[in-house]
RNA sequence: CCUAUCAGCCGGGUUAUCGUCCCGGUUUUAACCGGGAAGGAAAGUCCGGACAGCACAGAGCAACAUACCGGUUAACAGCCGGCUUCGGUAUGUUUAGUGGAAACACUGACCAUGGCGAAAGAGACAGGGCCACAGAAAAUUACCGUCCCUACAUAGUGUAGGGAUAAGGGUGAAAACGUGAGGUAAGAGCUCACGGGUUUUUGCAGUAAUGCAAUAAUUGGGUAAACCUUGUGUGCUGUAAUGCCACGUAAACCGGCGCCUGAGGGCGGCUCGUCCGAUGCCGAAGGGUAGGCAGCAAGAUUGUAACAGUAAUGUUGCAGCCAGAUAAAUGAUGACCUCAAUCCUGUAUAGCGCAAGCUUUGCAGGGUAAGACAGAAUCCGGCUUACAGGCUGAUAGAUUUU
RNA sequence: UGGUUUAUAGUUCAAUGGAUAAGAACACUUCACUACGAAUGAAGAGAUGAGAGUUCGAAUCUUUCUAAGCCAA
């Protein structure tokens, strides 16, 4: 049955386990796709196929409000962009942790955002099925 | 009506679509319904508390904080009211100078009063320090000078020695109460008059700081935001506190101390006191977990009214329940309304101008159009800092009219 | 979130509240030496994180900001 398409992105959608963030820092693979930096690893989740979680730095942005401004815009273009990619990992019954790290030095506005999630979530997709192709 | 300063207040609203977190409910494990979701500073962490643990926290020293008086408060270095000093300002009296025939005008000084602003505002006769350069001297000062005496030379006077003196001396941030008179060999608060400062005692006013008056004494720089003295206060650590549950490992090995004649510990330092203390303590090198619940959202609470008080604030009544995340929610994209601002068009009015036109103010219509500082993390009371735009009040100044 | 420390030339460090112009080393610039460079010699430029206060006088004392660091179950 074909359910109505939904842009969520709630609590267990979320990477939050400090363990996990510190192995996917430790072990996980990485590439930059500016102005982002995107940490990913397989890794065995419960609650959902794909967690992710958001950074800034707060060297380049001292207030607390640009901050959240930044990763509010992030979370919003993602929520509206990965069901592609959920969709891929379901298929092949797989979960990834994601990290996304804003590296920009400037506030960007949501538009510009939008525009630049696009090419990462791609960009995992295809990591998605390589690694299908490989394994078998 | 405009400008400036100071003080206080506000810091948009409604709604559509897609989403986030919490609480409650329905069904049931995935949704639906209802309700709620950042600030005046949530910030800085500069003070003060609540709360928790360490002995329901002890003594002394040290250390730190604080400092006019009274009130307020849970408490404070906050706030409110007063006192004193200072600053600038207005008015008035007196006085000096200039102009003027005079009335008077202008400028300056002292004093008084009014409102305004500022003050880390105890003590520098308890004590010892320090005060560069310059200057004779930077705090019991004699370098020059002034005056006296003695000796020698001598026309005047000079040289040497001994004393007296704090009036004068190009300095300096600061020079030994100020002005005038007496006095003296020369001088000196040495004496006197007027004035200033400090202190004692008494009286009156005031809760007090203090003020006024009298009386007596005194007149010796600055620095306490250097040491210090005096009064007062403070035990320490902080919600990652603290309590409980779950998972997991190693009570491994090595070195040192100790086992009741006591190692060590009891949350900043020292001394004491007191309590705990043997499956113990310290060091070195490793191993494991980094999940959950409580703390944690009803309180020195918010709004409002009355009363008490100059005020800060307090008392009482009525009504309300108002964020609770944890790699950390409160968002994204639109639409409309209103306040204020600004622009354009039309029109009226006043001023300048021969005119073209320019400027001021009012009215009508239309366009643009919520824009600053900034994001809860245990919770309160303050302080400090940041802030687009707007509102209110007080004071001062300018202009116009009467 | 709570606590705590620091700020002096480009860098690493000095300077008791006391003044000509905040000192030293390395680095930098110019000149000399050299065929060219290095080394050496001579000369030069360059700083108290910002504001306010106390004081005759502040790198130093007090205070408000700014920036950077450190600690934690």
């Amino acid at each position: 049955m074909e359910t109505k398409q939904r842009y969520t992105f709630k609590k267990d959608e979320k990477l939050k386990s400090r363990k996990t963030i510190e192995q996917l820092f430790k072990e996980g693979k990485s590439f930059s796709n500016f102005p982002f930096r995107v940490l990913w690893q397989f890794t065995e989740l419960a609650k959902a196929p794909v967690q992710t979680g958001f950074a800034v730095s707060s060297k380049h942005f001292k207030k607390a409000v640009d901050r959240n401004r930044i990763k509010r815009l992030m979370r919003e273009a993602y929520r509206l962009q990965k069901n592609e990619l959920q969709t891929q990992l379901m298929l092949q019954r797989k979960q990834l942790a994601v990290f996304i790290i804003y590296v920009g030095n400037e506030l960007p506005d949501h538009d510009f955002i939008v525009e630049k999630m696009n090419p990462v979530l791609t960009r995992l997709i295809k990591i998605t099925n390589e690694n299908l192709s490989a394994n078998t």
